[in-house]
DNA sequence: TAGAATTGTCATAGT
DNA sequence: TAACTATGACAATTC
């Protein structure tokens, strides 16, 4: 039942196709709308346009809907979609659809092919010529715009001697093409790309994102072409087959019989005709523009360039960045036109924008901080050292950090466990790490230790006497009743209560103060320590987190790079051979050099002369002048 | 024996 | 104001 549905969606697509070739345009939304859903099943089958390639179901995840990339629906919705959109780009008006085709030829062309390419192409050349003789594009755009709306007085501009069979043999097309159109394109982009952006990973010099700022930040199209170029030189020679740079429209369509399987030679000549048919019946859809705008307004109307774009959405869909560059940057990219090129570099910045942000988006989000070590569960916090009634808890495994007598604490990073052991206080020995005791203040005495006097001494201290502290010691010589934890411990009202009772003299009551304090203050330098020790491990994890994050955005960057890089030259070369397409008034090619392309949002492409160089300098030349007139 | 690591203590600022 | 905490600095000790 899916393979009948499979089989029957997809004559129903070539069907609309054929019918759109004709110019009569099928409306298909009722079929999407949800009434009739098999749609939904054409990717559950291998013959499938859309089910050929993961694209659509990566960028269909990557649209950023918020639905689980897994969804099914989802996933047919988008596919349904795409579907329409490509029918419906296919249908009218009549030339998109053969623009389309077109485009699908040139892209799936194998090899190479320089001879019908404007630059190598004699009779475009002269005609070239002669339009660049009149060192007026205003000229030719009036004249331009209305040839495009008559058409017919284009019409001798082209051969005509396989019109005829062009009709004949219409039905013979391979309409399967069509569907696949922009599937094959990103499949063959695709093909070629990874070859390129593969050694990117690992054989980019240093310079690569210098270079490429440099590409994009040119203005030039002469330049652009040039660093386009250098840049292409360095990529694999696949590139050459999958976009195919200089195929014309009649080797474009060879070549595109070759590769979808063996044609004769009578069906290229056709469908090459048909494409020139389709030039011949562009229509002006704002015959007002050679009014209104420098350029000249054809209504070329819906440029597949999306599914041009679309081959970027495999590449970068492992990332937002990608998605975002796929949708934003490269729609922008269609939609300023190739005099636009050189706000590519504005595009570059959102990359470096990208960057920096997420950098600095990540140091502010790495909530890292010596602050909020304190919280951490692992390490008690001052809060919880403030609480007077965990004081015996807590520094009951304070004990055990001073506990020489059980174990060496480990070197390094302190252990959590040796510092903080479940100690009883009352059996531990506060610390005798640094002082050794004098066996005179084992006396009750009140000398205070001399530090000269403890090595003579040692060897008549008991081992007991010898491991407790200075503070145990003096507490033992003042004969204070109380053990140094619970003097540190105890909570401050019942210390006070303690110095109240007892009736010490002044001596014991420093004393007593200053053991508390001590201890006190050794528990806080202990901790105090260990969080410096876990800010600094903390920091330090965040550091090469942040690293390796670094090094996969740079990474996607010049993926990214790469990758528009491909998308910029495919757009110039189609742009340069349907701009030799195009005729003015007069049945001459327009100069692609002097002309250029822009897609609108809205799908209509229009022609627009690129601005000279000399119109800067006149402005140069007033704004000098001005300077002049200021300064006299 | 020099040097690093550990630990206690003091001084001080802040709570 | 006293008690307490946090922390830098210093010194003693250990390895």
């Amino acid at each position: 039942m899916q393979l009948a549905k499979k089989d029957f969606t997809e004559s129903l697509i070539q069907l609309t196709i054929l019918l759109s070739l004709v110019g009569v345009r099928v409306d298909i939304d009722s079929y999407l709308t949800g009434v009739y859903p098999p749609l939904a099943e054409i990717n559950l089958g291998p013959s499938s346009a859309y089910t050929q390639t993961p694209f659509h179901i990566l960028r269909d995840t990557l649209d950023g809907y918020g639905v689980h990339p897994k969804c099914p629906e989802l996933d047919s919705f988008f596919a349904s979609r795409r579907l329409l959109d490509e029918v419906r780009t296919l249908g009218s008006p009549r030339f998109p659809t053969q623009l389309s085709a077109w485009l699908v030829h040139q892209v799936s062309s194998t090899g190479p092919s320089t001879s019908n390419s404007p630059d190598t192409n004699p009779g475009l050349e002269n005609t070239e010529n002669e339009a660049g003789g009149t060192n007026d594009p205003l000229s030719v755009r009036g004249q331009t715009n209305t040839e495009l709306v008559q058409g017919p007085c284009v019409a001798g501009a082209f051969p005509s001697e396989d019109e005829v069979k062009v009709k004949e043999e219409e039905e013979a097309v391979p309409l399967t093409q069509l569907a696949h159109s922009s599937t094959l394109e990103q499949e063959n982009l695709l093909e070629g790309i990874p070859s390129l952006s593969e050694p990117a990973l690992h054989d980019v010099p240093p310079a690569t994102d210098i270079d490429w700022n440099n590409l994009l930040s040119v203005t030039d199209l002469n330049d652009f072409d040039t660093l386009i170029a250098e840049r292409l030189s360095e990529l694999d020679s696949d590139i050459n087959s999958a976009i195919s740079q200089d195929v014309s429209l009649h080797d474009a369509m060879v070549t595109n019989s070759g590769s979808f399987g063996p044609a004769p030679a009578a069906a290229e000549s056709r469908t090459a005709n048909q494409q020139q048919r389709s030039l011949l019946q562009l229509e002006s859809t704002n015959s007002s523009l050679s009014d209104s705008l420098p350029g000249m307004a054809v209504g070329l109307a819906a440029l597949p360039f999306a599914s041009v774009c679309n081959l970027t959405g495999n590449m970068t869909s492992q990332s937002a960045l990608g998605d975002c560059l796929d949708e934003a940057v490269f729609d922008q990219i269609n939609q300023l036109g190739l005099e636009s090129l050189g706000t590519i570099d504005n595009h570059l910045n959102f990359l470096e924008c990208l960057d920096s942000q997420a950098f600095e988006d990540l140091d502010s989000d790495s909530g890292l901080s010596l602050e909020s070590s304190y919280g951490c569960p692992a390490s008690p916090g001052s809060s919880e050292m403030s609480s007077s009634s965990s004081y015996y808890e807590e520094e009951g495994g304070a004990t055990g950090y001073s506990s020489e007598l059980d174990s060496k604490p480990p070197k390094g990073i302190m252990d959590h466990s040796t510092l903080w052991p479940s100690v009883d206080p009352g059996e531990s020995v506060w610390h005798n790490h640094s002082y050794s005791s004098s066996p005179l203040l084992t006396k009750p005495s009140l000398r205070l230790p001399c530090k000269t006097e403890e090595p003579e001494e040692d060897s008549g201290l008991q081992l007991d006497e010898r491991e407790l502290s200075r503070d145990e010691l003096r507490a033992r010589a003042m004969c204070i009743p109380f053990s140094v934890l619970q003097i540190v411990n105890m909570p401050v009202e019942e210390f006070m209560e303690v110095l109240d009772s007892h009736s010490f003299t002044p001596e014991q009551v420093t004393l007593l103060r200053d053991i508390r304090r001590r201890g006190k203050n050794k528990l806080a330098a202990q901790n105090c320590r260990k969080r410096k020790l876990d800010a600094i491990t903390g920091l330090q994890e965040e550091v090469d987190r942040l690293q390796a994050q670094r090094d996969r955005l740079l990474r996607e960057k010049r993926l990214t790079a790469k990758t528009m890089g491909a998308v910029a030259h495919q757009f110039k070369q189609l742009s340069r051979d349907i701009l030799s397409r195009l005729r003015d008034a007069s049945g001459r090619p327009l100069n692609p050099e002097r002309f250029t392309l822009q897609c609108g949002a809205n799908g209509r492409v229009v022609v627009q002369p690129i601005r000279q160089p000399a119109v800067t300098t006149s402005s140069g030349k007033k704004t000098d002048k001005r300077k002049k007139e200021k300064k006299q």
